[in-house]
DNA sequence: TTCTTTTTTGCATCCGATTTCATGATATAC
DNA sequence: GTATATCATGAAATCGGATGCAAAAAAGAA
């Protein structure tokens, strides 16, 4: 049957009785706590490298009541966005010491509420979530009540805002990242700047679209409704809207795509009808991740600084488990990459 | 100081002594076992739906030697082809009650040799290695070893090779991959047909380009040295290779892309010199990621299903787990799914 | 040498479940 | 009404480490 599956791993039990010494002295050589003296330590580490003795995390955890994991709950890891995130959360933690326990939301709620619970079963010392429901502009309050039931043990923390919580939130200055690009925008010489993509029940995308309306007042530019058209995140999106845009009696000159996908469906639009990007429209998005790096052409884009994100995310997450003092809420700047998708309208080169 | 994180979870034993019950039998409601009375069965429950109680998943584990945990070891998430099967792995894990742990090994040995401890030392239930070092052609075999004693007592899966191990293999059969690429250009009437990228290190690679250039021969076709244009799994090195094919004397009527990075670099490559596809040249690739969808044209490509793959890693691995027989080696079939990319050689239209 | 002080060491308990086993309570058979 | 089988229940051991505490050993002081 199962002839060479048995498998125990060794424990201090072990290593103690095999060293003739007692299991606390084993854990005290593990643990690297004072109070061994030379020749015992000696002895025990020499039968921890002859049988590679690991000990078991479960055991330990139980112990001590820390895991030294973090959960991290993301919309969906197949988005290059959670995935450069999910990367940098993992190497952050890596270097504090924590594991990283991932799970997928997929935009199912029911499929996030277990998550929520298998991450509190396993007693993860804090939660991050990024993206899923607590982006949406309003919470729901059942969704709420069930993280205030989580966070009273587990600290939590979020890229949301998610009202009616005692979370951590940290966000992407969307506010700033808008500016940013208009005002570059406008530095090329832009006045018809059109938005596309996106759901207004997100707050990100809210916010970017309620700074867009403000700057366009500001600037004393062309605002017009059809210049902000709503979509989604897809890249089908971005392909609907473009075609829209081009459909239009006066065409803007340049396009803010609420991020990669969406851009490289507009960029894919404009190639079809043979408008040339950025000679005749400028281009330019949220999100910088690797599709702006494989687009033709490579995309202008505003960056979020996946390494400062993840680094963040990781120490709010561990301050709060070391009940440091940590604000409930802090912005991460965004900052502009230029590539080849914006022009100066005044240098349209034929 | 801590003024309101105590968070002390409850327990079986508050839930017990509330109920006047023993933990027994708290324990017993909780699995469902038999053997407790319908009243008191309704008493614990009704306590534990009051506090929410949720069981600790670490004192669990530790007392049935089972946590339902499997190790995930990708290359990288931020690699699409990674993040789709991590995706269907973790949807197969949860459909059978089992929680994945992901970990990236980031082209880093070291990390991955740290990884794979971390989930030796979690006791998680099984390892699936997906890319990594088990895709190398030559073993290392100090790696080899370090497989061999953590499969000691842990089912290790992999979709590598990894001789001199005593793991599951669960492979994409790239030579029916292949097979079924080149019978398709053919059935276009390609003859002049080149293929792109990859490192011959790499298992999957290696075994593509030798069935490449068997076809070649087997079918009678033009088969040139440099026809082969060896390079990485890059976008990037899609387009310098494709670029040296476009500077040949002799350009081929149809290009094979290692994964589809490569492809979009080809088409890049092309689109900047005119080149139009398929029309002038039919561009074909594996892996099937999303960037297949979202590139201009829409590649035609080799599928691996990743439902299907996913779910079989999973269930060899929880069949390894529960000690069922399962097959030491399995093959996965590819598919084709035809899009936009490639086109009849003697309908080129103008 | 004897009395302190300091350092080592192990015993015992805890962390929070599961599970075996013995016991007491019920139900069924004769 | 007694004997037997069935069922419910809790006490206690177990999983594998961490750790407070007291005892033992070693080191230092007088």
């Amino acid at each position: 049957m199962d002839s060479k599956k048995p498998g125990k791993s060794i424990t201090i039990y072990d290593i103690a009785s095999e060293a003739g010494v007692s299991p606390a002295t084993v854990s005290r050589v593990m643990t690297k706590s004072a109070g061994v003296s030379e020749s015992k330590r000696r002895a025990v580490e020499h039968l921890i490298q002859k049988y590679e003795f690991r000990p078991n995390a479960l055991a330990k955890s139980l112990s001590n009541t820390h895991t030294h994991i973090l959960g991290l709950l993301v919309a969906d890891i197949r988005n290059p966005y959670f995935a450069a995130l999910a990367v940098e959360c993992e190497k952050a933690a890596n270097r504090r010491g924590y594991t990283v326990m991932l799970c997928n939301v997929l935009n199912d709620n029911a499929l996030e509420d277990s998550n929520l619970e298998k991450l509190y079963e396993q007693r993860v010392d804090a939660i991050i979530q990024a993206g899923c429901r607590v982006d949406d502009l309003v919470t729901d309050t059942q969704y709420a009540a069930h993280v205030n039931r989580v966070s009273r043990t587990i600290p939590f923390i979020t890229t949301g805002k998610l009202d009616g919580t005692d979370c951590y939130c940290l966000n992407i200055d969307d506010t700033k990242g808008m500016k940013i690009i208009i005002d570059y925008l406008v530095s090329l010489g832009h006045r018809r700047i059109a938005m596309i993509g996106g759901e207004n029940r997100k707050e990100s995308t809210y916010e970017k679209w309620r700074q867009y309306i403000y700057l366009m007042g500001k600037n004393d530019l062309v605002f017009r409704d059809d210049y902000l058209q709503e979509g989604s995140y897809s890249e089908k999106s971005g392909y609907r809207c473009m075609n829209r845009l081009l459909d239009l009696d006066i065409v803007p000159t340049a396009v803010i795509a609420v991020n990669d996908f969406t851009a490289v469906g507009a960029l894919k639009a404009a190639a079809e009808r043979g408008v040339r990007i950025p000679q005749d429209i400028s281009v330019i998005s949220f999100d910088n991740t690797f599709l702006s790096e494989i687009s033709a052409p490579k995309l202008t884009t505003i960056d979020y600084n996946y390494k400062l994100f993840g680094e963040k995310l990781v120490d709010t997450a561990i301050g709060a488990v070391e009940h440091r003092d940590i604000p409930k809420k802090q912005l991460i700047t965004p900052s502009l990459v230029v590539r080849d998708s914006c022009a100066d309208v005044n240098q349209k080169k034929e």
